[in-house]
RNA sequence: GCCUUCGUAGCUCAGCUGGAUAGAGCAUCGGACUUCUAAUCCGACGGUCACAGGUUCGAAUCCUGUCGAAGGCGCCA
């Protein structure tokens, strides 16, 4: 249990004994740490039902929280508000307690649920472009936070490798190289192993393609005809795509590495293929879905709705499944296959009316039932530094890969002009500059709030000072290099000591508030509250840092506390950054 | 046309689900280095929270309207 929950049971109970609820005595950090620690708001809130005024039960809560031998000063303030200190003893048994702690204090899951985040959504035969950043590291952020709860929380890239715009692929081959077996009816097989295609060929053609759907509605035909019968199972369509579908994610793995993103599954759209016909049988039985001008849909909108929703398509009037049918049939696939209770897409905002349909679909089909959670974790989209949509000299939005080149090569630089890292052996400064990039990168991406419409400024991300990602390696590097120096001193960590200093105080404050950011962060699905939390904490640690000097300290015992005090600091530090996807090194 | 989201310092953004004096970075100005890494620290400047009403003891936050911005709206994904 946290400090926070043991004031909190500490203060509810003295509201429970004035007759109020328990859970207003709810505490939390305050807002003016020159007035107070923690602060309770519950008195205001229980005048209402007390008919009472708010000082009055304040008051009376205080006289009963003061006698708690943990507590030193219980004040009322204002309207109500209950201002609160614990002793100093307090926080050093609570630092004692944390740095004994495997999680460092997070409160473990209980239960813990399993959870699927969907969060990649690359297509197949299209390039990864700035856009996809977000989803990404957003997701990667959310599912780690759950990860490291306790959760049984994994990742599905949800790879986009279905519908037309495969049609339109297997068109455009056929219209190229009519003679590949995959095109030949009569062949028997086996075709051959090795793909006709490599991932840049595909990417060359799929605009192409696209771009002949809009113009040539013979073409259109064809890969709408192409779409249906990949669907149905041609055998040579399926063996083509296949291809398709490799080549993508060999490339795809390359650029994940880089990013250090990661998924445990790697399932697609068409990954239910063999549950799609079924599952309309169902729905159709169920009386759900209905016949509709030639196509198959859910009605789904409610007597509630001040607008009608559009229908979600299951099947279109050519007999094609939709992404519409894929997202249904992927969710009873993760409820029945994987025993997902709880279902987290971070898909584009945009896409905000779809994953509504879907839902309400889902819930209409009894595919997911009461026992599991859907939800879309929208995420904003990316900007250039001039607030307008990003876009590169051409018009097209600039590759995601030669975004992180970009940002390495700038770290790089930055560490050159300031003559940082140079003692480094050549192999591991690369390594340094690569992890400083990509905390640029990251934390210029997770300290906006999810759903925030960003400007993308890498000249400002990657910034050594103010508010970036290689600040906060730069602490936590500043700190390890204390760790070793003591170590060469032969100065070990001790006993925690109760805290002497205001800015040691502080410190403690902070990482004892640690627990419920990230409680926050989770039911919140918001990264962003830990980017913050990061950066506060670094900032308590440098005024420290400032304040109290550990190698110069006389008092052994003092010091030797100091020295616990830092390295519990780094560990928090390296595990929120961990947690938005940051990595830390050593030495820089 | 309808629906959704948004509008906070010069710029980029937070704001813990209604609490105390609205915060931070950058930029600007002024101070602190024979350093445990100054990538830091201390200070100053900067706001009718788009606007107008309403609910409440209390509103940037909730409700209504206006203005402005972005996005979405059956056979694309």
């Amino acid at each position: 249990m946290s400090l926070l929950r043991e004031l909190s049971v500490l203060v509810g109970d003295a509201f429970s004994e004035v007759g109020a609820e328990r859970r207003l005595g709810e505490v939390s950090v305050s807002q003016r740490p020159d007035l107070a620690q923690f602060q309770c708001n519950g008195a205001m809130a229980a005048a209402k039902t007390l008919g009472r005024p708010p000082r009055d039960i304040a008051s009376d809560v205080a006289r009963i929280v003061s006698t708690d031998a943990r507590m030193v000063g219980v004040e009322v303030a204002g309207p109500g508000f209950l201002n609160l200190h614990v002793t100093d003893e307090v926080l050093a048994q609570w630092m004692t307690k944390t740095a004994a702690d495997d999680l460092l204090g997070l409160h473990r899951a209980q239960p813990p649920r399993s959870i699927i985040v969907d969060y990649g959504g690359p297509n197949v035969a299209k390039d990864l472009h700035v856009g996809h950043l977000r989803p990404h590291v957003i997701g990667e952020s959310i599912k780690r936070m759950h990860l490291v709860v306790g959760h049984d929380a994994r990742g599905d890239v949800h790879l986009g490798d279905f519908g037309l715009p495969m049609g339109q692929l297997l068109a455009i081959l056929e219209d190229a190289d009519p003679d590949l077996p995959y095109f030949d009816e009569a062949f028997a097989g086996p075709y051959p192993e090795v793909s006709p295609v490599t991932v840049e060929d595909l990417q060359r053609l799929y605009p192409l393609a696209s771009a002949r759907s809009k113009t040539e509605p013979s073409f259109q035909a064809k890969a709408q005809q192409a779409t249906v019968e990949l669907q149905a199972g041609r055998p040579g369509y399926v063996a083509l795509w296949e291809h398709f579908r490799a080549v993508t994610i060999e490339s795809l793995k390359v650029i994940y590495q880089r990013l250090g993103v990661h998924f445990e599954l790697w399932l697609g759209e068409a990954s239910t293929g063999e549950r799609l016909a079924p599952l309309v049988e169902l729905l159709l039985d169920r009386g759900v879905a209905v016949q509709s001008d030639g196509a198959i849909v859910i009605h789904v909108t409610t007597d509630e709705d001040k607008k009608e929703l559009p229908p979600l398509m299951l099947r279109n009037s050519r007999g094609g499944s939709t992404y519409a049918t894929t997202d249904l049939a992927t969710i009873q696939e993760r409820v029945d296959v994987f025993e997902a209770e709880d279902i987290i897409y971070v898909v584009d905002l945009r896409q905000s009316l779809h994953f509504q349909q879907l839902f309400r679909a889902a819930r209409l089909g009894g595919i997911a039932g009461d026992n599991v959670t859907l939800t879309h974790a929208g995420n904003g989209t990316v900007n250039g530094p001039d607030g307008k949509p990003f876009k590169t000299r051409d018009g097209d939005l600039p590759r995601l890969s030669e975004l992180l080149d970009v940002t390495v090569d700038l770290a790089r630089s930055r560490l050159d002009e300031n003559q940082l890292a140079l003692e480094l052996g050549a192999s591991e400064r690369e390594d340094v500059v690569r992890m400083v990039g990509m905390a640029a990168l990251k934390y210029g991406e997770l300290s906006n709030h999810r759903t925030t419409n960003y400007s993308f400024d890498i000249e400002r991300f990657t910034q050594l000072q103010g508010k970036t990602g290689p600040y906060l390696q730069y602490v936590a590097v500043r700190a390890q290099s204390i760790i070793d120096k003591a170590a060469t001193k032969d100065i070990v960590a001790g006993d925690f000591l109760a805290p002497s200093d205001a800015k040691e105080r502080a410190l403690v404050l902070e990482i004892a508030a640690w627990p419920e950011i990230v409680d926050r962060a989770i039911e919140t699905l918001s990264p962003n509250v830990i980017a913050e939390y990061s950066y506060e904490l670094a900032n308590a640690f440098n005024h420290f840092y400032d304040s109290c000097h550990i190698m110069r300290e006389n008092d052994p015992a003092r010091q030797q506390s100091w020295l616990a005090l830092v390295r519990l600091t780094r560990a928090v530090l390296v595990q929120a950054l961990d947690l938005l996807t940051i990595e830390v090194p050593e030495r820089m």
